[in-house]
RNA sequence: CGGGAUGUAGCUUAGUCCGGUUAAAGUGCUGGUCUGGGGGACCAGAGAUCGGUGGUUCGAAUCCACUCAUCCCGACCA
């Protein structure tokens, strides 16, 4: 500081001197080096404050939720915005996020009988009309492409497109596959011998949203869609029940993110589907994210397409279909469910690196021989362990950077510590460490792994029913929205008018009607009307 | 698509109202010295067509017009 004054009084002496050597202009340099010197007074002033708001990295949730959310994806290095209006880069640490994700739920879907194909990116303009409620639901956010060709501008420099490259018909990117898919699939059915199909596919696609955020709502996102044709009806719900069941499961077992079965309202339902059946996270500021949804597509897409088998009959029928899919959404849920003010948290089961290994104060031989001893253990376990072999960067340095980075457990290892055969073991979650005999570290870390995962699920539940709110009138739900956020259960009338009413109103929607739900005879929280059971109310994503 | 705000070095910004010196600072980056158990100190350096285009002016980061982009609040949506 004293050093910035000094320089800011050099400064002043040099405006004064130049002053005095453009006499002929004495008036106007008079009054511009006042300026000056209150200019410069400003951006000193304007200095200080950059420094002191530089000493918190990231923006505290309790300030500015959306910032702090935005800090996070940035400085944890998740992704960032590209040069394309909308779209981001994923990062390494984002797209390793996906990738464990990608090859858990991968690895469930082959479990229970599916099988990846690819389908194209582009979809002819007249497939997506084909099902008036599907095409009326994306019409409003498609990419569409007009032309194939480029030409050298004619007018100077550049590219402009060529005029006569015109498709014949136009494309759409795909923002999903319904329509390219059911088109192929009328060609694979014909006997009740070819169902069920079960197929998945992992892919991007593009909505062209207005307002976009990083992972939650981007122009271009990857997921997975499965379409799968059954001969039943039966069957079909059943399989959309049972994918539902699964993306639940990856939700709790794997993201440590607790989430609420249920089934959407003929509203909030996919275009296209008869019934939506959706899982429902609630974050941290107590907004409700739709994490996954299965869809039970009746007939539609089978009538549309004309996509018939024959049964043991020998009679010409529809075939029955389902799709669902999770995006890199999960990605953002996983941020907002789990990290904190200090960054990113991750839990360990999806963490792209376990464990690192910190040798202290810098990377040397003695320290390194064991650093790398212990990384071999800890990868013979199958932990994922990085050592930080960076010879510049200090260790407090280093422990902010991976916090920031949510890597669940920090090793150090110092002089100090081997002379008394410790390593120090730090876990993420609860900002604590403790010094561990080396003899037993790896089933140490190994143990602390899991227990850090069960913690960031507990954490979370206890979270989510501490916002979790029954109410039975009005001015109650009222209240529990706008003060307390969260989850909302209250009775409802069934009907889309009471639902509209109540989201104008308040903002909140119904984010599903739960499996769970108890049947009890009640009233409407808005209309007064007969219900015979609770559903789940939030603001969302 | 409506309302608001902002674009200046890799990043965060000061300066813009009220036009005028060689466009300023922190951080990051490069090299060096000393350091080293929770975001090190010092020294030296590189790094900016002030978002873009056009206009007004002797002179534009600063004024005007248009345009592009980003963020926030709505509507829409996974």
């Amino acid at each position: 500081m004293i050093l910035k004054t000094v320089k800011l009084v050099l400064r002043c002496l040099y405006i004064v001197n130049t002053l005095l050597r453009h006499k002929n202009r004495s008036l106007g340099s008079f009054f511009y080096s006042i300026k000056f010197l209150l200019t410069k007074r400003q951006s000193f002033i304007g200095i200080c404050q950059i420094i002191y708001l530089m000493a918190k990295e990231i923006t505290p949730r309790s300030e500015d939720y959306s910032k702090w959310y935005n800090d996070i994806v940035r400085k944890a290095g998740l992704a960032e915005n590209s040069a394309v209006r909308g779209c981001m880069v994923i990062k390494p640490l984002g797209f390793g996020i996906w990738e464990n994700m990608k090859s858990v739920l991968d690895g469930m879907f082959k479990d229970t009988g599916h099988v990846n194909a690819y389908f194209p990116l582009f979809i002819p303009k007249s497939f997506l009309s084909k099902e008036a409620d599907h095409v009326e639901g994306f019409a409003k956010e498609c990419a569409v492409v007009t032309h194939h060709r480029l030409m050298n501008n004619p007018n100077g420099s550049g590219v402009v497109v060529d005029p006569s490259a015109r498709l014949e018909e136009e494309l759409i990117v795909r923002p999903t596959s319904e329509t390219i898919i059911w088109n192929t699939y009328k060609d694979w059915i014909k006997s009740y011998r070819d169902l069920p199909l079960l197929i998945n596919q992992w892919a991007n696609v593009v909505r062209w949203e207005m307002r976009t955020r990083p992972f939650l709502r981007t122009a271009e996102f990857l997921w997975q869609e499965g379409h799968t044709a059954h001969a039943t009806s039966e069957e079909a719900v059943e399989e959309a029940k049972m994918i539902h069941e699964v993306y639940a499961r990856f939700a709790e077992d794997y993201m440590a993110m607790p989430v609420i079965k249920g089934a959407k309202t003929e509203s909030e339902r996919f275009a296209g589907a008869l019934e939506t059946y959706t899982i429902e996270a609630l974050m941290q500021d107590g907004k409700a994210l739709q994490a996954g949804t299965s869809h039970f597509l009746g007939q539609n897409f089978a009538k549309a397409f004309d996509v018939k088998y024959l049964n043991r009959d020998n009679k010409e029928e529809h075939v029955w279909a389902t799709s669902w899919g999770v995006s890199t959404r999960l990605v953002g849920g996983l941020i907002m469910t789990h990290s904190d003010d200090e960054g990113l948290v991750l839990p360990p089961k999806l963490a792209p690196t376990q464990v690192v290994i910190i040798p202290i104060p810098k990377p040397d031989p003695v320290i390194m021989e064991h650093a790398d001893k212990l990384s071999a253990a800890l990868k013979a376990q199958g932990i994922r362990v990085k050592i930080d072999r960076d010879e510049k960067k200090r260790p407090g340095f280093k422990f902010a950077q991976y916090e920031m980075e949510g890597v669940p457990v920090r090793v150090g290892i110092g002089k100090r510590d081997l002379e008394n055969n410790v390593v120090e073991v730090a876990r993420r979650d609860l900002k604590s460490k403790e010094s561990v005999a080396i003899d037993g570290v790896v089933k140490y870390v190994a143990d602390l792994l899991g227990e850090i995962q069960n913690n960031l699920l507990a954490k979370a539940k206890a979270f989510r029913s501490d916002h979790t709110t029954s109410v039975d009138n009005f001015e109650d739900f009222k209240s529990a929205i706008e003060n307390k956020g969260g989850f909302v259960q209250a009775h409802w009338d069934g009907t889309p008018e009471t639902e509209d009413k109540i989201k104008e109103l308040t903002k909140a929607s119904i984010r599903c009607i739960p499996n769970d739900s108890v049947l009890e005879e009640g009233k409407c929280v808005y209309s007064g009307k007969p219900s015979k059971q609770r559903v789940l109310f939030a603001k969302a994503y």
